[in-house]
RNA sequence: GCUGUUUUAGCUCAGUCGGCAGAGCACUUCCUUGGUAAGGAAGAGGUCGAGCGUUCGAAUCGCUUAAACAGCUCCA
């Protein structure tokens, strides 16, 4: 026999091999048809899951995070197995649950329309009333191979985990059979109410290089009626999209022929920006930054100090012939690092000099890919409140620090400090081509960044490979009505470029020294400030930053 | 760049089988009116995103292209 501790501290006896499943049926058959998942001393784990020593259980239910994402992930397999049913020519690759539902990829010859959403919408609502057990087996690789040789993307999947000396793990549903870690549902009866939200177009692995897959997305509840808040929920968020309500109020427009992501700022919109720029122009002087304004243009030979020309090319927007060496050729700048540099090159710098804060309203020109355009948050060209510190290694936490202060003002100012969250964005050693200096420099910059924010008390998640070319980064992170997270404001560590553009000051001893470099935005790019803005206050903004305060009738 | 959807009056949209371009709101003029998006009459407003093609005839069918939207990839 075995302890089991249950909610509340209840201790109750079991015979040890009793599967979480048969716990939570002794509790109550309520608890038993809720239960999603189980959590057996605070890992989440499979209700299948044996119990073979004294522990705590946790039975999870749709109310739990973890519970939710057992139940949609048994959603994507039920999506799965009425593509199957429908379209038996479909091959499976992954179906995750994610935030708000679930998506399934499939390599099918022709997308999935409207009509082809409806009837599987159907097909997985008859899949549901069935209430078709879910069993879960663990073969050796070879038995895996057997089972999956007519899925090329399953095969892909499980010799990556085989290569790693791991038993896999089957989950099977009637006549579908899935690769799959789980954690799942007892049976499909559980998930009564589905809406199949999109179908689109997805990389395999999320490689642009690799097959274009279709993914349906879709989400599910165990009540139609949750099923229907939720929905009413996404729908009232869409209200609040700036890409709508910013056109309507008159904040920006588009126009075809002057062209993509470049946006028309209206008076309203442009007002807006003017009192933001104002306002954080005058914060940053009170704080010790000196105002700079540098050419929109350079040179191909500045980028090519920088790296940009490397590593960035193509996200610029160039004059001339790139290749062509023997005439000149200029690019739009895409950052302002570089350009405020010579700033501080101007002449021979002492340790006296330092910190040196230099901000600048900077307009940046960036080419992106025709896709990624979105109202105000992604646009090609745009302008930040751009700004780098030039600091002597003893100064870089209390000057990170000044920057961290100045975004919290920033964003409390503006009301939106509570939607934001924090990513310690690093590189990833596997793919060092993307990025500047050895690996010994990135430790050095990574550890400094993480020790300072430790210090700090920031709580942040990490973001492999999400950092600069040149360092790591603090960005700070904001979700529009869609979900969809952008960066918003960014704080650097750069060890490199300084060596790189030969900037020096002398120290006390007389000897020329190397600073470091701090980048940062203090409210990040204003069209992207106004699109959150508009989308918090539903077009209402606060008093100060409102085109039209008051009107006399 | 990739997948899908969309583009008709200033705005929101309808337009069936290919056969004279439509509605509501907004706008202009006049009338009416102390009541919350006032009512009435008249009017103006269109290269049906653009180009090429099929056809006696194209908003409608085909191809190309641009832009907008969602997702993917990307995001210094």
């Amino acid at each position: 026999m075995i302890q089991v501790t249950l909610k509340g501290d209840v201790v109750k006896e079991f015979e040890a091999g009793v599967c979480a499943a048969d716990v939570a049926k002794s509790i109550g058959m309520g608890l038993y048809k809720s239960a999603c998942a189980a959590k057996i001393n605070g890992n989440v784990v499979d209700l299948r899951t044996p119990l073979t020593e004294n522990c705590t259980l946790d039975i999870l239910t749709f109310d739990d995070e973890a519970g939710k994402k057992a139940f949609w992930h048994t959603a994507s397999h039920i999506l799965a197995q009425a593509v199957k049913h429908l379209f038996p020519a479909a091959k499976l690759a992954i179906g995750p649950a994610i935030d708000g539902g679930f998506y399934y990829d499939f390599d099918v010859k022709k997308p999935f329309s409207n009509e082809d959403l409806a009837a599987l919408e159907a097909e997985m609502k008859k899949i549901a009333k069935e209430g078709i057990p879910l069993t879960r087996k663990e073969v050796t690789p070879d038995e895996a191979r057997a089972l999956e040789k007519d899925e090329p993307y399953k095969l892909e999947l499980l010799e990556e985990h085989a290569a790693k000396g791991d038993n896999l793990i089957f989950y099977e549903q009637g006549d579908f059979l899935d690769l799959c870690a789980g954690p799942h549902l007892m049976d499909t009866s559980a998930v009564k109410a589905v809406k199949l939200t999109s179908a689109t177009g997805a990389y395999w692995r999320g490689d642009s290089k690799k097959a274009t897959l279709c993914r349906i997305y879709g989400t599910a509840f165990p009540k139609s009626s949750m099923l229907e808040e939720h929905l009413a929920k996404i729908e009232d968020a869409k209200k609040r999209d700036h890409n709508k309500i910013g056109r309507e109020l008159e904040f920006f427009t588009t126009s075809d022929v002057i062209g993509q992501g470049l946006p028309i700022l209206l008076p309203k919109g442009a007002r807006v920006i003017q009192l933001l720029q104002r306002f954080v122009e005058d914060e940053e002087q009170r704080r010790g930054y000196l105002l700079t304004k540098t050419p929109l243009m350079a040179k191909r030979d500045l980028y090519k100090i920088s790296g940009h020309w490397d590593h960035y090319q193509d996200g610029m927007f160039i004059f001339g012939d790139p290749a062509d060496e023997t005439k000149e050729c200029y690019a739009l700048r895409p950052m302002t690092c570089p350009f405020q540099y010579q700033v501080f090159l101007n002449r021979k710098r002492s340790y006296r000099d330092l910190p040196m804060r230099l901000g600048e309203t900077s307009t940046l020109f960036r080419n992106e890919d025709s896709g990624e355009m979105h109202g105000l948050i992604r646009v090609r060209q745009f302008t930040i409140s751009e700004g780098h510190l030039i600091v002597r290694p003893d100064q870089l936490e209390e000057e990170f620090k000044g920057c961290l202060a100045l975004a919290k003002f920033m964003l409390e100012t503006v009301g939106l400090e509570e939607d934001c969250s924090y990513r310690f964005s690093k590189w990833d050693p596997n793919r060092s081509d993307k990025y500047e200096g050895t690996a010994e420099q990135w430790d050095e910059a990574q550890n400094t960044m993480q020790k300072i924010l430790d210090h700090l008390g920031v709580k942040y998640e990490v973001g492999i490979d999400e950092a600069a070319f040149y360092g790591p980064k603090l960005d700070i992170q904001i979700k529009n009505v869609y979900g969809k997270e952008d960066t918003l404001i960014t704080i650097q560590i750069d060890m490199l470029l300084a060596k790189k553009f030969g900037m020096e000051y002398t120290g006390t001893d007389g000897q020329p020294k190397t600073p470091y470099i701090i980048h940062r935005t203090s409210l990040g790019c204003y069209e992207r400030t106004l699109a959150l803005l508009l989308e918090k206050y539903a077009g209402a903004l606060p008093v100060w930053i409102s085109p039209e305060q008051v009107r006399v009738v």
